[in-house]
DNA sequence: TGATCAATGACAAGGTTTTGTCTAGGTTTT
DNA sequence: AAAACCTAGACAAAACCTTGTCATTGATCA
């Protein structure tokens, strides 16, 4: 029997209080309970509604057809359009042609938005799959090869550096969204996981790969960044009680300690850790294969630390 | 059991006392014991209501509507609200209301909230000003004077890096969400900006601030990132067929080119370009002084960048 | 191809309610 | 006696309400 006002309702659900009203005038989309006075308040339930409504209509559904449908109905669409890795996006009800818009599509349009350096049209797509994906499958179906394919491009020089930390910074902010917004969301495991790269590498988009992976899983974990020495790692595996550290690693030249060295320090000066995951965008199984202990694991790639998160739940 | 008068009541919660008078006579929030001559005397408990309501008509609830809940329904939405950064960070879209808010007041808020840590407080308080105000507003009203005292409480050591790093993490994702949301609008201006901070430099917030009164002035720009080498700008630069390069410089000693020559670089491999725009949180007028050609503007402050935008459109 | 039309988000005008602040006049505390 | 508190009432700004309009967009049709 909670009660916003149209304001809350605004910010919580990210539609204009214009809007809101509208949608109630013209299409019916709730009945909202109204005061002695005429002022519209909204219970938790409403709230929720607009902000279902809010996020389809911001997928491609128009509101006039939804507007009516009762919440289960709605809440079902949502999780069609969300809940599947390999996506088709569709429009729903008595639209007959379905947009079908898959993981390769999105990836060329990106592509050719980054050539064209149209970046409006590079953070909308970003931001159409990542509500329409998983997080899991916007890491492994968008981002993985999308990053591979750049780089590849990268050393034909047919991108430029400029090019490619402009994308860096629009995929960060995608991604830092779905990341901070998985805090809230319950956690199944019960293993606790820190994320971090090791001091010398900068790569802040590896490791939010393997974030992305942690909210597919429901992984409780918490994202310590890049750029970190040891000892500070380590002072904060310690402090949030990590058993399982993920360390983003995508070329071993530039850290300033060996890996095999600066995980022993690791490892030397925690409690609780009890495996150290080593991942990156390119493989180092071979390089690192020599100086296996039990603790440590090297993913060849993103779908296999996938799969062993999977293995855990 | 201790009790407080009303002033303290007042202090404590943030309110004044004319105002508590009110919410107890009009909307009955609270009915505090009385002395035998009719002074109010305020429990912990009631300080701790006052305070919450107090937080929560901050927030943007309205207190006619929730100044007569029980105490734990006004936790459990405060609980909502803060913890649901979810649904207000998920939509990227910035919709200015008509909802007003006092910029003095959302900064002591935000430096309250800061200081106790209280992350989730922070980036609610950003997101109702970023919603409430222009980019513009929300750069220059808040962000820069927040950014000052925040340096300012940095070097007092009233602040930590820790807290400072956190603080730049929500600012930076806010921030993001209006630049990135705002390339889906129209633009204005036939000019074409550029947003970069030289290489060495790796102070993204300030070049961010300069894109925010790019979007208040409906510019067209591309925004680069930070830390990029000349040839890499100039080569965007040409592609992207910009007249104007906004550099982003805080500090000159951080820089691997000495500034005057960086530009040099750019301006001698680039075809369209007209001016190279210097701005940053420190005024460099002084220390750049003596290098200034045509094509160079140095900007003290924010405030004379927003300026030469009015002037263009 | 160009004209037309429905859908939709944004906004303006004009009126009502809500709410923070202030004033005035009296009482209590220091 | 000054400062702080009390009540009651007044006020103006903020927020909300409704109705109507406008510009854009995408689809349909001549």
């Amino acid at each position: 029997m909670k009660y916003f006002n149209i304001q809350m309702a605004a910010q919580i659900s990210g539609l204009s209080t214009h809007t809101i009203r509208a949608w109630e005038k013209r299409y019916g989309a709730l009945h909202p309970d109204r005061t002695d006075t005429g002022r519209r308040q909204y219970s938790n339930e409403e709230i929720e509604r607009l902000t279902l409504l809010s996020q389809l209509t911001n997928l491609g559904n128009s509101i006039g057809q939804i507007a009516r449908l009762p919440d289960p109905e709605l809440k079902e669409i949502y999780e069609k359009l969300t809940h599947s890795r390999e996506s088709v996006m569709m429009s729903v009800q008595h639209n007959p042609q379905q947009v079908q818009i898959n993981a390769e599509e999105t990836r060329r349009n990106l592509l050719m938005a980054l050539a064209g350096y149209k970046v409006d049209i590079i953070s909308h797509e970003l931001n159409k799959a990542k509500t329409a994906l998983t997080p899991g499958g916007f890491a492994l179906d968008i981002l993985v090869p999308l990053l591979k394919e750049v780089e590849h491009r990268r050393q034909l020089g047919t991108l430029s550096t400029a090019q490619i930390t402009a994308l860096f910074a629009i995929i960060k902010f995608h991604v830092g969204n779905i990341i901070y917004g998985h805090y809230e969301k319950k956690v199944k495991s019960s293993n606790k996981f820190a994320i971090a790269t090791p001091e010398g590498e900068l790569h802040l988009l590896d490791i939010m790969l393997g974030a992305l992976l942690c909210c597919q899983h429901q992984m409780n974990f918490f994202f310590l960044s890049s750029n970190l020495p040891a000892p500070s790692i380590s002072e904060a595996v310690n402090a949030i009680e990590t058993n399982v550290l993920i360390l983003g690693v995508s070329q071993l030249q530039n850290l300033k300690t060996p890996l095999p060295v600066f995980i022993e320090e690791i490892l030397g000066h925690t409690k609780n850790l009890c495996e150290v995951w080593v991942v990156g965008m390119n493989d180092l199984t071979r390089q690192l294969s020599g100086h296996r202990s039990k603790k440590v694991r090297v993913f060849a790639s993103f779908e296999e630390l996938d799969k062993a998160m999977e293995q855990m739940e």
